[in-house]
DNA sequence: CAGTATCCTAGGAGATACTG
DNA sequence: CAGTATCTCCTAGGATACTG
């Protein structure tokens, strides 16, 4: 709930791009949807773990997300400013698709390097 | 095995881009595999139902799912020729997770829309 | 039949700078 | 703090035409 999100947790190269076979919409949405399953952040806290999201883009993921239903935008009336964002019932729902996508790639991402080095050899 | 593709199979409106909040690898990497969970197919069965998929664009998914050994592609040195495309252990594996995000899809399209329409009304 | 070869475009994504 | 505002770029994807 209120331990920090880890600065590294999206660093391992090995979640790159292509060795994921999976997404959930977008690029970004998953990782937020990681990064919010401990409980509400706020957008700066967001920013710890997606160091290389520029504050557009994730501004329009959150937004993306906002629409869909999966989280809820909730701005406190202080100051200095604070916003909140965090998981509905059905942005949680996706937790469960997600972790199923991510276990299968954890078990089988040796075999997809092992086959694309066989590709590559020829 | 035998039975031809249903041209229909991916028509349904409802499955247009953002309502589908998950992919597998490229735009159509999800679709091939769907196609040949059934045993393997020919480059024109599978441009059946992917009819409006260029052949170019299909060869690019093609090439890159026999890339990370999802398929296989085995030319029969025929006239006319004859190629075929066949899900490996590791394709037929990701079945199980796509089958889970499709559930998903289905199960929770409705509040997606719905909550879509909410936040379009305010 | 099973693709190539070219050309082209939209929009997701990033860099950079600024603000209530 | 929590974003906007611009500008730019890349490339996945598509249209069209041709071939061993």
């Amino acid at each position: 709930m209120s331990t920090p999100l880890n600065a590294e947790m999206f660093d391992d190269p090995d979640c790159s791009d292509r060795a994921q076979p999976f997404r959930v919409g977008d690029k970004w949405t998953g990782m937020v949807l990681r990064c919010l399953e401990g409980g509400p952040r706020r957008f700066s806290e967001l920013r710890v773990p997606l160091h290389w999201v520029t504050p557009k883009v994730l501004t329009e993921t959150l937004r993306s997300m906002e629409r869909n239903g999966f989280l809820t935008r909730t701005v406190h009336d202080e100051n200095p400013p604070r916003v909140e964002y965090e998981l509905t019932a059905l942005g949680r729902s996706l937790l469960e698709p997600l972790d199923t996508a991510c276990d299968w790639a954890r078990t089988h991402l040796p075999e997809i390097v092992e086959a694309r080095t066989a590709y590559e050899a020829g």
